[in-house]
DNA sequence: GTGTCAATTGAGCAGTTATTCAATCATTGG
DNA sequence: CCAATGATTGAATAACTGCTCAATTGACAC
């Protein structure tokens, strides 16, 4: 039995395959936070005004993002800012995100 | 309450979400199945022997894949040959698939 | 310290999905 | 027609996912 998203390389070197990171993005709220988050760091307040998404629930949606590693969470006073992954970011282009097997534009 | 995979635009003008489509692709045989589809089309005993997969298992992806309209059949004497959609086809670039909304690469 | 705002956590449920099994359909060959 | 092969279908179930709720943590102001 396998937490949710778990599989995605919170240990040091797993696999990370191509499905396993899909089924973390295939999710309207958490594409849409990726989509925010392409515009740069943004606090779950803000990323909450602009989806209005339960706040609890989005929480759910970021620890998934987190775990997938595909955002980092920074400490900011009270807020928590998150960002889209550093090694994500190397590879963005414009509005496209590579994630190594697959590249996601939102055009 | 939504049916299996029925959001993916089986009626005329549907809204295709870029998550519900990732949704389908988010799945490591239903991936396998496309790249296999990305060499051209193949009968479904074929593809079982490179995957390995439970026919009838494969049979019940293989019409996700079709719900979605991400694969095409056709009746070829006692096989059915799978084909990756026109619409897919068309936008295809090497190993790569657009879905509109986003790309697939394979790499 | 208390109170408040921002965010997170864990548990529980409701709905969804993947897989297996048995039964069925479709096509060809004898 | 019957048997065999290729493929599909539907039902049952076991596992998972997303959502909600209540409780908790962390940081700041007073």
């Amino acid at each position: 039995m396998r937490p949710s998203f778990s599989i995605l390389g919170q240990e040091s070197g797993e696999d990370v395959s191509c499905a396993s990171v899909l089924k973390v993005l295939a999710d309207e709220t958490r594409l849409a936070v990726v989509e925010q988050l392409l515009e740069g760091p943004k606090t779950v307040s803000a990323i909450n005004e602009s989806l209005g998404v339960e706040s609890t629930l989005l929480s759910h949606h970021l620890k998934a993002l987190r775990d997938a590693r595909l955002v980092t969470r920074k400490r900011e006073g009270r807020y928590a800012s998150y960002a889209l992954a550093p090694a994500l970011l190397v590879r963005c282009k414009g509005r496209a995100i590579d994630l190594g097997c697959c590249t996601l534009s939102f055009s």
